[in-house]
DNA sequence: AGAATGATCCTCT
DNA sequence: GAGGATCATTCTC
């Protein structure tokens, strides 16, 4: 029952997006509602880029090239690190990302699965079923299970009611890199990670 | 204004 | 493994 929570220095947040998207392995993310306390282990993790054809920040241009992309979604990505940016998808599911990189560089990282820790009983209620596997092993099935929605985007991962704050780190041995899932661009890029063997990560293949 | 798409999930076969 | 649900956002004309 330690309260003992440990958020990252902004640096942390200004290294490579690759490699944040790894070092994120093991983090946990802490959600406090009225009725309790969420936590959960990141185990599932990708990186986007504001040179990647996939990346919402980005536009691929008729010749091929990119460029950055300002739209009204996807605001929160050019603003400061260690924010949220959650967006709404097929007409169902909320995605959760942390930015990355200074202000106008829009990069972030796509929480994809979560090994649920603590308040379980409160996940399979959100959740609406009581299959502890399929909790919150997938990008879509996490928030909802976390109550996380759009009135999250923009907002401060270092406060309450929802942070992303420092855990065990996950040892390269246990780090599997593999390509992102569900996108149509840039799907040759090993930008996916995840721990390897946890029941939780929500594809294994690639 | 209308069409297409989507960083998904669930159910069924 | 395939297909439908479902709708906000973005793109195209």
């Amino acid at each position: 029952m330690s309260e003992e929570f440990t958020c990252w220095e902004e640096t942390f947040f200004l290294r490579p997006t690759v490699k944040i998207a790894r070092g994120l392995l093991g983090a946990l993310l802490v959600r406090d509602l009225p009725e309790g306390r969420l936590v959960g282990r990141i185990v599932e993790t990708e990186a986007y880029l504001q040179n990647d054809p996939a990346c919402h920040g980005v536009r691929v241009l008729p010749e091929g090239g990119t460029v950055h992309r300002h739209t009204a979604r996807n605001a929160t990505m050019f603003g400061p690190p260690g924010r949220a940016y959650v967006y709404f998808t097929y007409g169902n599911h909320f995605m959760f990302n942390v930015i990355t990189q200074p202000e106008d560089v829009p990069e972030a990282v796509l929480i994809r699965a979560i090994e649920p820790l603590e308040g379980l009983d409160m996940m399979t209620r959100l959740r609406g079923m009581d299959d502890i596997y399929a909790l919150t092993s997938g990008p879509g099935k996490l928030t909802k299970a976390f109550a996380i929605d759009r009135t999250f985007d923009g907002h401060d991962l270092c406060q309450p009611p929802l942070r992303l704050v420092q855990g065990s780190p996950v040892p390269d041995p246990q780090v599997v890199p593999a390509t992102r899932i569900g996108i149509s661009r840039g799907t040759d890029l090993l930008w996916r990670f995840y721990v390897r063997e946890n029941p939780w990560v929500s594809r294994t293949s690639r």
